[in-house]
DNA sequence: AAAATTAGTTGTAATTGTCCACCATCCGGA
DNA sequence: TCCGGATGGTGGACAATTACAACTAATTTT
């Protein structure tokens, strides 16, 4: 009698989800944490598990050699003093190396030792297939190539805006 | 000469992301984190600040009074314990109540305190307005309707894949 | 009536994230 | 040349999340 809707929900099924139901950043959200959780148990086993923010690090060294820690922490959408984090325990694993820029010592080149670069073509191969079968389940493989198409013009708009 | 790029990157422009410039786990979670980011400042006033598990709860509860914590659990991709502090939170805040249900007496009735249901009322104003402008400024209206159509049907194929 | 499920709580540990201050270095202008 | 401001990175503190697992209580199944 008092609220919009009185049948105290037992069920997920078709419960409306108040204006959230027509808000992007809700699905964005959701999605995320579903597949970023399923990505983590695939990675378990792996010393990169928990957190994209160390995978889009190794990949990114060992693709760009010498690429600096802001760097790496724009692109992961990260600040500065958590990816410093992060690339403390990817050296202490002996996954990466540090080097003080020659011309500008402040600045740090990171580079991807041979055991880094060895997980890294495991990682990049899970990586890859997990977001495939994940969304396989979900989404139709044309809908799945217009949102890459979407999603990745909204990344560099992202990464413009920052500055 | 032995990597991929070695003109040690120092800007974020058109750095190549390795694999994950095509996959779609990786601008999931990107646009995530930076669209949490911005929402966590809108609300900073708030008592719903960090993390939209709050938000979700709120709304829900306000909503549909008598919901369940498990059910608001799984709409909003927490497991049960995560979701149960929340609401812990909410209702040290005099936001929300528990009841048992009479029903079955291990299950709990959530409802939204007149002081619940204003502060919802805010959030739903800065939640919506908030996705809005954020997506607004990096992808086209046209294209995020084809985003929400998109994203509301695989969240819905997760919900009933989670059983 | 026993066994298996379900709802929710609690504890712990690891990660993250944020904010801020701090140091060293570099750069531009007076 | 020297000074102020900006930049790159580090480190501390603190709050919040997250996952996992163990645990109680209640319900349902067999």
């Amino acid at each position: 009698m008092n609220g919009p809707d009185v049948s105290t929900a037992t069920r997920v099924d078709h419960v409306d989800l108040d204006v959230l139901e027509n808000v992007l950043s809700f699905y964005i959200r959701v999605i995320d944490t579903k597949v970023s959780r399923d990505l983590d148990q695939r990675l378990a086993n792996l010393e990169v598990a928990k957190g994209k923010g160390k995978i889009t690090a190794l990949l990114l060294i060992d693709s760009h050699p010498g690429i600096r820690p802001s760097v790496v922490a724009d692109l992961a959408a990260r600040d500065r003093s958590a990816m410093g984090r992060i690339l403390d325990t990817l050296e202490q694993q002996g996954l990466i190396t540090r080097q003080t820029n020659a011309e500008d010592s402040r600045a740090q080149e990171l580079y991807i030792t041979p055991k880094g670069a060895a997980l890294a073509v495991k990682v990049r191969e899970i990586v890859v297939q997990q977001s495939e079968d994940f969304f396989d389940r979900i989404i139709p493989q044309d809908e799945q190539k217009i949102l890459i198409d979407i999603l990745k013009r909204a990344y560099r708009r992202l990464q413009e805006a920052g500055k």
